[in-house]
DNA sequence: TGGACAGTACAACAGTCGTTGAACCTTTGG
DNA sequence: CCAAAGGTTCAACGACTGTTGTACTGTCCA
């Protein structure tokens, strides 16, 4: 569990970004991270009903395009949105794809207990 | 060829765009479009070098998630970006990502005859 | 009417992707 | 030292995707 590998967002390319967010899982996940900051793993895939494998998965094609940024702090770890970086390298992008999250995907990934309505 | 499948916006989800967005070949179909504005598809699939069949395919997909229209005036046609409905239904996406492209992929795409350099 | 041409539809293939379960590694706590 | 817990890795599976070639549909021109 030491080290992953995380994106040099130099290398990334555009095609490569718009993969990682074409799927509704990751696009979850990242509309989650933006509005909840730096999050617990355990977290992540417990509000989204997922096992770890695949949220392990997830996490992996997120790194790989330069969005995510993993952080080990012992045996709990979390992830967080590597925003800044990330608006460098792609201005504008994350923003203009955040503010597009529907909210019939949103409300999936935030609900891990639906009472209301 | 008469009638097409052009996606109801307003059913599009941003899944979709994203996938329809995350292919090497879309992204620059789709760059070209906005640069260029309506287009002959023959220009377009011969811009790329790819068969008929496959810009086929891919003007399909660019169809289904809305972002591109086909236009057909007698035997040659022709397609352009829904720039304006797009912008209505996802507010600053196509703006952000076509800001985005690289140089790398986009090179491949203009350049019929590679001259220079 | 016929043939060339532009584009689509279909079948088929290989390659990739998302998902799952099991095995593994590391840290935490007795 | 051992066992439990949090994540990762691996193999495997089905499903989907991109690509190609062929057949088909519709249009233009002679």
């Amino acid at each position: 569990m030491r080290d992953v590998f995380h994106a040099d967002l130099a290398n990334v390319s555009l095609t490569e970004v718009m993969h990682g967010l074409s799927d509704p899982l990751r696009l979850r996940i990242v509309d989650l991270l933006a509005r909840r900051g730096e999050t617990e793993c355990f977290a992540i895939y417990s509000a989204l009903g997922i096992s770890k494998s695949n949220a392990s998965h997830h996490f992996r094609v997120l790194r790989e395009c330069g969005l995510l940024r993993r952080l080990h702090q012992g045996q709990q770890q979390s992830a967080r949105l590597r925003t800044d970086e990330f608006e460098e390298r792609f201005p504008g992008l994350l923003t203009a794809v955040l503010s597009n999250v529907d909210d019939a995907l949103r409300a999936d990934s935030a609900e891990s207990s639906p009472v209301g309505a």
